[in-house]
Formats: structure tokens, sequence, C-alpha cells
DNA sequence: CGGTAAGTGTTACTTGAGGTAACGGTTACT
DNA sequence: AGTAACCGTTACCTCAAGTAACACTTACCG
């Protein structure tokens, strides 16, 4: 009697760990489809890529944008992985600014039809409620934000402008990021040095109106108050 | 048999105005019916908006993603209608910045829905072939990159910046309209001059560092080299 | 005025892709 | 032995895009 307590039924958990990882998979197999056979796959295709037939891909994804946000999510993951240190890391601020930058391009730059796939979106017929490039790029934006509010308040100055130029450096990056992606005409380190420059000066340009020298070599923290 | 001569036949001719007139009332009626019923309306709820029954809309339009690149073009035009000017406006370089953003605020204030449907896309279900949105941002940063060059090189100075610059700032400024469209917690007129700062100091940094002051008040041409 | 080339419009169909029903087999906890 | 979870299939349903076929109107053409 006593048993029946343990727990509803170890059958139920058994497969926790394998769904998931079933779901990975056909979410690997929707992008190996992608590559092959463009943005606009069926869900015909990804089942076969898979070596599977579709009802088996509609036990584990409600539907296709279920399956898109989880595509998405892998993307998103990338990207995170790469930008959540660079935002983070400490040091001149110069630098921090060409890293930051740098993370991104250099996630596009591996997985680009990953990237036009989330970003482009037409897999979804219907639109998702869910808008995870949107997201992301407030998530993003959100950080740069605090990031940016902190620095500006730090030197005693008006930080009502943070949030419109976070969202404002967020849509730069991505928008030259795109167009350095179709036509590739100059190195990556050079598109990320040109962007970082022009980050700079605006940043640099937003101190001297209010009488402050910065340094681009300095770090930003060591020049926080103490409150 | 001279008369021959005149033309194949006055009765293809007929229609030519009409056509185009047909057209431009079924986008109207596009445009209608996606402010009623949101942006995944079906061919028949448009042909419904416009009076009419489906086999109607595919005498003037051959597709689905045809009617949605026609809609696209109306709404390139309402933009193109007011960034022209204010692109190839003359005056004070920071004034001119500032036109140039709050231009394009403008359109996308007074026609948010236009805007979310053509740039989401989610109108058609397949990719379309003709990428408007691309083409514009396209269009735009090219004008951009020009005006930049010319305005660096009449410094001497490198220009090699010019076109990552322009789609920068072309993606900043869409990034910013629309996080401000989404969530308008300040006035058009607040986020011009948000932009525009940033827009201003970048640029001046960029002078800077070749050790050139320039004042914002200033036009821009009086400053070019008589060549 | 008869012929014809454009347009007007309709209802009823075909097609294709997303999504489902219903069925049967396998594994391993109870 | 029983059953709760999975594996997987073929054959179907559904819905919106797009088409076929048919009928009527206008006005140029000879």
């Amino acid at each position: 009697m006593a048993r029946t307590v343990k727990g509803p039924d170890a059958r139920r958990e058994r497969w926790k760990g394998h769904r998931e990882q079933r779901r990975a998979e056909f979410v690997e197999a929707t992008i190996a489809a992608v590559a092959k056979k463009g943005p606009d796959v069926g869900m015909d295709d990804v089942a076969a890529e898979a070596g599977v037939s579709k009802p088996v891909l509609y036990r584990h994804f409600t539907d296709k944008s279920d399956l898109y946000l989880a595509v998405g999510q892998k993307a998103t993951e990338l990207l995170m992985d790469r930008m959540g240190p660079a935002l983070l890391a400490d040091g001149p601020i110069r630098g921090r600014i060409a890293g930051i930058v740098d993370a991104y391009l250099s996630v596009i730059e591996e997985n680009p039809n990953l990237y036009k796939f989330v970003v482009k979106g037409s897999f979804v017929d219907r639109p998702v409620e869910k808008d995870l490039v949107a997201e992301d790029k407030n998530l993003i934006a959100t950080t740069l934000a605090r990031i940016l509010g902190d620095y500006l308040r730090s030197f005693d100055m008006d930080s009502g402008g943070a949030e419109p130029w976070a969202h404002a450096l967020v849509g730069m990056v991505q928008n030259a990021g795109d167009w350095w992606l179709d036509r590739q005409t100059m190195s990556r380190a050079n598109l990320s040095d040109y962007l970082a420059t022009l980050i700079w000066h605006a940043i640099d340009g937003l101190l001297r109106s209010a009488g402050i020298q910065a340094d681009p070599a300095q770090p930003l923290t060591p020049l926080r108050l103490v409150d």
C-alpha cells in the first residue's frame, strides 16, 4: 500500500530525457532539410530528412510553428552563448564594443542559413504568436540599455536616451551584418572595427557634449562613482 | 491600307489606364481588409472587401505575392515621397540628419498597420522573389553611402567605411522606429532628436579623429573642395 | 449592323500542404 | 500478465490558393 505513494508511475518519467533528445534530433533534421531544400521546406520534407513519417513529427511538435520556435530557440542559444560573455566582459570600453559586435557577427557568419531561416521566418505560414527574433533583440537591447544607462549615470548625465540608443545600436549591428552576409566585400574583422569605431565615436561624442573626456582604452567600471 | 499602320487595334489600348486604376483599387481594399481582419487575411477576404469574387482578383494579380508586392510598392512610394526630399535637402548637417530621421518616423507613425504588414510579410506563404523591404533599405543606404562618402572625401578622409556605415545607420533608425512604434514611450520629436544626436556625434567623432573640427550648424556643401 | 477584343462577373472545381485518425508493434515498469 | 509510454505506418480530412468554364457587357472595327 505505502509503496503507491512513491510517485505517480516510473513509466511516466522513463522518457523525460528521451523526448527532449528526440526534439533536438528533429530540430537538427529541420536545419539540415533547410540547408538542402531551401527555406520553404514542408513538414514531409523535414520528416523524410529525419527518416520518419509525418505523424511522428507531430507527436513531438504540436505544430509547424512549434517546430519553428524550437529551431529558433536553438539559434537563440547559439547566439546568447556567444553574446552573453561578450556583453558581461569587463575591460577597456572600446575593446568591449568591438567584442560584442564581433561576437554577433561570428555567429551569423558561422550559421548563415540558420540565421536567415529564423529571421526571415518564411517557414511558418501564419504569423507566430511568439516573435523570437524580436525577443532576442529586446533582450540584448535591454542589457545594453542597462550598461549604457549605468555608464551615463556614472558621469551624472541624463540617461533618458539609453533605451532608444540601445535599440538603435542593436538594429545598426544587425542590419550591417545582413548587408555584409549578403555581399561579403570585407573581412569580418574589418566590419567589426568599422562598427565599433562608429559606436565608440557616438558614445565619446555624448560624453564630450557633457564636457567629459573619456579614454577608449580605459575600462568602464573603475570610473563608476562609489555612491 | 495605310490606315492599318496606325497601331494594332484601339481596343487593346482602351483599358490601359483602367487596369492600373483597378489594381490600385484592390491594393486599397487589401490595406482595408488587413486593417479589419489582421495581417493574415485570405484572398477571399480581400475580394470580399473589394466587393468582388476571387477570380476577379486573379485577373489583375497573378498571385498572392503579386498583390503583396503591389501593396509594398504603394508603401515604398509613401516612404520615398517623404524620404527623397529629406535626403536631398541641403542645409546644416545636424538638421539634415534630424530631418531624414523624422521623415522616416513620420511615415511609419502615420501608417503603422501598412508598415507592419509589409515588413513582417506574413501575408505571403512562400518567400517572395523580390524582397521589397530589403530593396528600400538598400536604396536608402546607397544614397546615404554616397552622401557620406562625398562628405568624408571632401575632407580627404578614407571613405571605405561609408557603405557599412550607411547600412548601419539604416538599420539603426529602423530598429529604433520599431521599438518606438510598439511602446510609444516618447514623442516622435524626442526620438528623432535622440537618434540625430547619436548620429551626429558618430560623424563628428569620425572627423575629429582625422583632426577636423566640424560645425553641426554649417551645411555640408560649402565645405566641399573646389576640385 | 454583325463581328470581335477587351473587360465584367459568377459558381464550382482542383491542388497541395498542414494536420489527424486509426491501426499495429515494441519496450520495460508494475 | 497487464499496461503506459513510446515507435511507426497508411490513408484520410481540411482549408486556402489558384483555375476552369460559363455568361454577360461595352465599344471599336469593318
